[in-house]
DNA sequence: CATGAATGAGCTTTCATTCAT
DNA sequence: CATGAATGAAAGCTCATTCAT
């Protein structure tokens, strides 16, 4: 008697065949230039299949974005899980959002746009609330990093949850600003080098005790 | 008898005020919401007219992000013209974009928005170059600081242009992490102490000898 | 059960009276002057629906254009098909040109305005190749006509082709002047007794032997 | 006191630079694409100014299309004035059509467009009457060469205005066709060859006794 | 559920024309 | 007379959304 939950699984994968399909789109032209279309034709749907499974444009490629925000989620998770001090383990957090950046590059290039004043208007607040609910999840796996580190005596007496938003910014401020270069036709710079360089300046502000680089 | 620059002067003036308008449309709906029309009743004159100062509505919107780097550049040069050792200079120099960042808001809110792919590519080279240069100038400012800092011995060996990048991301970054929690409807942080932790973090990482905090 | 086939018939009786109105706009407002919401309001379908049957204005108003060749082309071979000597088939082609011409005379008032360098510019290769190619049957139409009366031994030596472009440019330029007369408020000549005078004159030069008129 | 004539001579020279701007202007980029911009940047006069002398867009280019009558008239009237019998007349009058087509075919591109319903109704009716009676005066030299013919014995009995008309029409269309083949990128005719068989043909029609061809 | 034709509001942009200087 | 900045109506075209099938 499983039909049911076949249809609700099929459902479930049809959502996300519109997803996957809406994510290349979005790399492909923008958010302003993308159209239901575009998506429609990619997944090979009718255009209004595609307003069965989202209330508007703004839901769908939101969607793509909350999707973004999932994979990084994954990432830091699986991190976090090493069994890593937590001075190491803010290198290997680095390295996590690089590999982020580089898979998922669409996500940060669309992240700025999806998150504009006229488009989060148009979204239902479950969804905002899901946005923001996974990007407190991604800091807290830096939070908890911090806290570990003062806790252990390694990091000096700071605010783990203010710490925590930094890093985060810190990252997402490069992504943006090389993607930013990368619009600019300006030749892009180490990425990778630059994250590591920047986590590990914070980490050695933050290490109690220093002798040398 | 003047009369020519007299004309030049109220044209320039003119546009100005089409530049002040855009910004402050431009910050309440966005680049993809905002029109012509908007602006051109904002500032209260016939949509054509705007045509006649700038070319496209994306030139337009670009001058708009460009004052708003200017901006930013009077700010920085500004304290940096101060007497300042490195150290102090950089906690100046994160209060100095906290000011920008509560005075120009509207700028932070709609850069990610217009340095998107198909905004610039339909932006006149002339145009993107200029971005290019002022936001080089930028980073130069915090460039030659820590460079500064680094022939006094104050700081580490380091590649300050990598560092300058990695304070421009943070501040950016920052920023736009605060701009989205507006969106999504959070409580805004106090954007000063997190700009001021950051840059001390980042500060502590840098400084060759530390004792405690 | 042909729900494909009846689509398809549907699909191609809209197009068609998309361009039944396109047409009748035309003849009263001209190329430049008829907007695709006259059209849309014409044949009572949104301004996109004309979009979804015409890439362009260009497109839509060629088609009009097409048709027109059309209607000229079975009028033209209709009258081949008679069972008639080369000259009197002259008087009786003229006559069909008359009768297109009084059919329809808005193809003929917005003929050169259509083949205008920029229209022609905007429309894709296949429209102009197809009008290239229907004004070249029509043509033969005229050349075989003249083939048969030189081989026939009716006609002196002449070269077919280039006659029967003589008069296509009799026919179309009377049909033009006549048309401008309108415009220009001046009493329209007795057009079928001008036409069959000119095929008239024309034939005479193209007969061996002649007694008298 | 010639300082009154002086200005008019002025007025009509600055006149007529307007309107061999917006002759040149119209044959680049025809009448729906020229703009009053293109003719008052072509003869360095301010935009208002081209008002000054023309009421409207459509009487400035109606001018130009004046001023190419003018140029045939002048090319017939030549032609007239030869000491010649009618017969080799109307071969002479083919080259002179030729001629003013090689020179003017910017006139002849043009000369479609403007004498559209929705150009003409925009005109003042001194305009059309002008272009009315110059097209008069044209037809007049063909019709007096076709009288001549007839009252010397050499011409069958026809009715001269018909045949002038005939002859006209032949003429225009002729160079319509060619045109539009241009625009429709067919290899051009030989003109000239056309219109010297075509009006050929048409003498060999009026001719009275014919030996062979 | 799925479809895709139809909708029409809304956008950017152009340009003939005016008028204060 | 000459200017050219300003106007604003109007155009072509797009695309998110709906709904009858």
């Amino acid at each position: 008697m499983g039909v049911i939950e076949r249809k609700e699984r099929e459902k479930q994968k049809r959502r996300q065949d519109i997803v996957d399909a809406a994510c290349e789109v979005l790399s492909e032209k923008g958010f302003a230039t993308a159209t239901v279309d575009d998506v429609s034709n990619r997944v090979e749907l009718a255009k209004g299949t595609i307003y069965l499974y989202f209330k508007t444009k703004e839901e769908l490629f939101m969607s793509v974005f909350i999707k973004g925000l999932d994979n990084l989620l994954d990432k830091y998770r699986e991190t976090a899980n090493l069994d890593l001090n937590p001075a190491d383990m803010l290198d290997r957090l680095a390295l996590s959002f690089y590999r982020y950046y580089k898979e998922d590059i669409n996500y940060i290039k669309t992240a700025a746009y999806l998150l504009h004043e006229d488009i989060m208007e148009k979204i239902p607040p479950e969804l905002s609330n899901e946005i923001n609910h996974k990007a407190g999840m991604t800091q807290k796996v830096l939070r908890d990093v911090i806290q570990k580190g003062i806790d252990q005596g390694d990091f000096i007496d700071v605010d783990p949850r203010q710490v925590a938003r930094i890093l985060w910014g810190l990252s997402i401020g490069i992504a943006q600003t090389m993607v930013m270069r990368i619009h600019l036709n300006v030749p892009e710079d180490d990425v990778r080098e630059l994250l590591v360089s920047a986590f590990n300046l914070v980490k050695r502000g933050l290490l109690r005790n220093q002798s040398g680089i």
